[in-house]
DNA sequence: TTGTACGCGTTATCAG
DNA sequence: CTGATAACGCGTACAA
């Protein structure tokens, strides 16, 4: 294992003391212009690195923020995240990026990753397995905020951005019913999120204000993978319980069922209608078209990170605040009625 | 902004010596069993955490490696990112990743922001704008391993895991002509990266051996989002140029392409016929299904952290090798030539 | 202009 | 069993 050169080899081979050394490389100008040269060169020549832990160590800030995203195969969240980024450049910040992969194992190593690097602030969407409260309240406890977006923890106090979820699933659903489908069906997301649940509470609002039935089948768990999406489809033929529409938690659930509806023969819209949720890239470019809900992505990113690094900077940050952006349904073809015409 | 709680809070709140915390929190066999518990309570009181920072002045390793991507909006990133959580979960490393949005300038800058986390080795695909050359080696220089994989420095000595770029484009390109294709365009990658020279290579190698007609307009250089392949694309349009099928750098610049064709009436592959590289999710899901190549992304983290985290670990590690995985064509319905049959 | 000495928070060594 | 003390690498008052 190589050694690192330190400001003390420097100095004993120069024969001076690792102050001057000190100050010659932060090249201040009370030191002789002869002696800065000779430790520059010194210092070049032994491939001399500052340690950047060493000096953690006194100034306590980082000048970087941490971040926890459930997954980046769908281009939800890498959207996100460039909004983030964008903030976190302009501010002067540096980005730390760590995946959960949904569970919460992973999502608590990572928190305790970001902690050891000293960053001075987490933005997190928790994973749907679940949530780390305790993790969460120490580490806020502890002088690290945090703030929560797209996927928040219900029980914690702080800064949330989020879109209204419960408002937007009511609007997709009306859609379907306003389309003239009658028996439609839900694929929900993890029990354990609240988007989830607000989402179905926004579903079955929707059904209940237009009388339309409710049976045993009508709110199926299908998780957030596309697999999922493809099994519950794959289930209702199999029971012969096919309705005329559904509204899925996200895009690749409902690509996980317009797979199994392509597969047995039948066509998206002409016998099931399909509308998905955050839309990802996809949803323009499938066929048919997916008609989905369209999260600003990219503000939700910049918001969280503007929130954070306000906390982090002003000296009295505000109070925690839950902000709401405008999210909106966009219609495509997957959701046409077209016996209706 | 408040205080941490050190071992010297507790030390003093007790009345007792650092050294002895420090032990109890440690839960050493050397010590009595009462102070042991009085320790931990006053620690637990005061919501004492260990300064990481600290503890790593004097153990110089973190367990930690870096990662640095062009981006992650496609899938292909995510999947390769998968395969190198795995191995450094299971050999007990973490993983801490960064995106260089395709810029030389923010590279560097993670770059500088992963070592000063005391990062053991780092992984890297570079930017398409080019190469850090530099710092790359000072980075090897002074201890801290890196292996390229995807895309790879063409004159740094070190670990490289990549495909046969330049084999897998004369197939691409082969495929095409046997298709009975006879104007067949490249829409090529960023110039300045070596996999970008590769599969223009194979293309041009591919139309000479088949002694087809190789025109001012054949190679065109539309970098590596999707907007590039659209405008290309659009530009043989305006030229009345259009070929009968091309091959493009990968998956998004075909599918701006397909985009440009289907905006101006034409049809995929009846007019013009498209081959993409790196497949995506998307190639299979897209109206054409997109013929691809498919890498072996999975794979190729997994062969990059294996082989980094075994720089780092053994006392005497092997000699840089490239290690070529073995990726191939996955022939789908947008180049099929139905003029042919 | 340069050197001395101390602190950042922790662990390890060596006395007691 | 426990307490001083010396590192780890750096910055910086303070003294010379």
């Amino acid at each position: 294992m190589k050694k690192y050169a330190t400001l003390k080899d420097i100095a004993t081979a120069l024969k001076i003391s690792t102050a001057t050394v000190s100050r010659a490389l932060a090249d201040r100008w009370d030191v002789n212009s002869e002696t800065k040269k000779i430790v520059c060169d010194e210092a070049r020549r032994q491939n001399y690195k500052p340690n950047p832990i060493a000096k953690r160590l006194q100034n306590r800030h980082s000048k970087t923020i941490g971040l926890v995203v459930p997954e980046f195969k769908t281009s939800f969240f890498p959207l996100i995240i460039s909004g983030i980024q964008k903030v976190v450049d302009e501010l002067g910040f540096q980005l730390l990026i760590t995946q959960s992969q949904e569970t919460m194992e992973i999502e608590l190593r990572n928190l305790k990753l970001l902690e050891n690097n000293m960053v001075e602030g987490i933005l997190i969407s928790i994973s749907s397995e679940g949530e780390n409260f305790d993790y969460y309240q120490g580490l806020i406890d502890s002088g690290i905020p945090i703030v929560f977006f797209n996927r928040v923890s219900s029980c914690i106090v702080a800064h949330k951005v989020i879109i209204d979820d419960y408002k937007l699933a009511f609007f997709a659903t009306e859609h379907l019913i306003y389309s003239g489908f009658k028996k439609i069906f839900h694929f929900s997301g993890p029990d354990k999120l609240t988007v989830s649940k607000e989402r179905r509470r926004g579903f079955l609002d929707a059904m209940k204000k237009h009388h339309l039935e409710i049976t045993e089948n009508t709110v199926m768990t299908a998780g957030v993978f596309s697999d999922k999406g493809y099994e519950a489809m794959k289930l209702l033929i199999q029971k012969n319980d096919v309705p005329d529409a559904i509204f899925c938690f996200n895009d690749p659930t409902a690509l996980g069922a317009l797979k199994a509806i392509k597969e047995v023969g039948l066509s998206c819209p002409d016998d099931v209608a399909l509308v998905g949720f955050s839309e990802t890239e996809l949803a323009q470019l499938i066929d048919p078209p997916l008609t989905s809900v369209e999260q600003p992505s990219f503000e939700m990113g910049e918001t969280a990170a503007r929130l954070l690094i306000e906390q982090i900077t002003e000296p009295s940050p505000p109070a925690a605040e839950t902000v709401s952006l405008i999210a909106r349904l966009n219609i495509r073809k997957s959701s046409i009625n077209i016996h209706k015409q």
